[in-house]
DNA sequence: CTCCTTGCAAATTGTTTGCATACCT
DNA sequence: AGGTATGCAAACAATTTGCAAGGAG
């Protein structure tokens, strides 16, 4: 129930704009959903569809994953390593709490994810300081893991 | 003088490392000292070296700037717009505070810079509870800026 | 029936690499 | 001298775009 939901809040936004529900916006959005908390690339997601509809094009889900953000219905992100990424994690905020922030080692690149929950005060502060209304972020630490640290001594 | 202390600290950590003082690389730090404050891509390093040494390749560039993150000499950022941009601000935490976290606007695209220094103590508090030593952070906040909010409306 | 959307392939763009030459130390 | 760096051009990889054919409303 949890997928029709969101599911249904696509379809309504895409009626609202004039634009059609596809087969394959549906799936590229459904999929995004069986794996939230991961965080996935186009190329991901294009595998993953793949398997249910082997006749979707790269281009298409490079596409819809556009379109879904403009809708605000997925999230983006970017861990420098060459591809952006998408999760679904702000539209379930309600319910599972995702970790949008993110420890990246600089010497073995790993990404260690880290809780959430830390902003809400500042995202407050910003809109009553700035006017500017925030619907999502993304931070990230850059340092050294423990692991690395210890190979340093 | 305080173009003096960055290029001892390059020559320092370059000689340290069995690596060569070039021109190319002096020249690169120093245009981002130059620069501080902005976010400058490859190409607008590129751009701004060329006028004084017309024969430096882009290439070197990107290798330089490499080099320089690696020896955490500057800072890169991300702001989705395509490619990855590069300061000089942590290396002069000291004195001028730069400003690390940006609002990005889903609409029109601009990016407002936002101050620093509210992570302080979540950075403690990541070190003490994880092991990760932070060197740097990134924050961004996307969202609607004030003008888009009313154009909305 | 009319646009919107798709799949494919070609085009783009930021960045990296191979290699012969040039330069620090 | 000896290995490191450089410039150039070619290679890459992620993403975008043009276009004819297909599909939703």
């Amino acid at each position: 129930m949890e997928q029709k939901k969101t599911e249904e809040l696509l379809k309504a936004r895409l009626k609202e704009k004039g634009l059609k529900v596809t087969h394959q916006r549906l799936m590229v959005l459904s999929v995004l959903e069986q794996n939230s908390g991961r965080h996935m690339t186009a190329e991901d997601i294009y595998g993953l569809v793949s398997e249910e509809y082997p006749e979707i094009g790269l281009a298409t889900v490079y596409r819809t994953l556009q379109l879904l953000w403009d809708m605000q219905l997925v999230d983006r992100l970017n861990l420098d390593d060459g591809c952006v990424r998408y999760e679904i994690g702000h539209l379930l905020k309600g319910d599972a709490k995702h970790n949008h922030h993110h420890l990246i080692c600089r010497e073995c690149n790993r990404v260690i994810p880290f809780g959430d929950d830390l902003l809400d005060d500042l995202e407050r502060h910003i809109e009553e300081a700035t006017g500017f209304h925030v619907l999502d972020h993304e931070l990230k630490f850059f340092g050294l893991c423990r692991e690395c640290m210890e190979k340093v001594k």
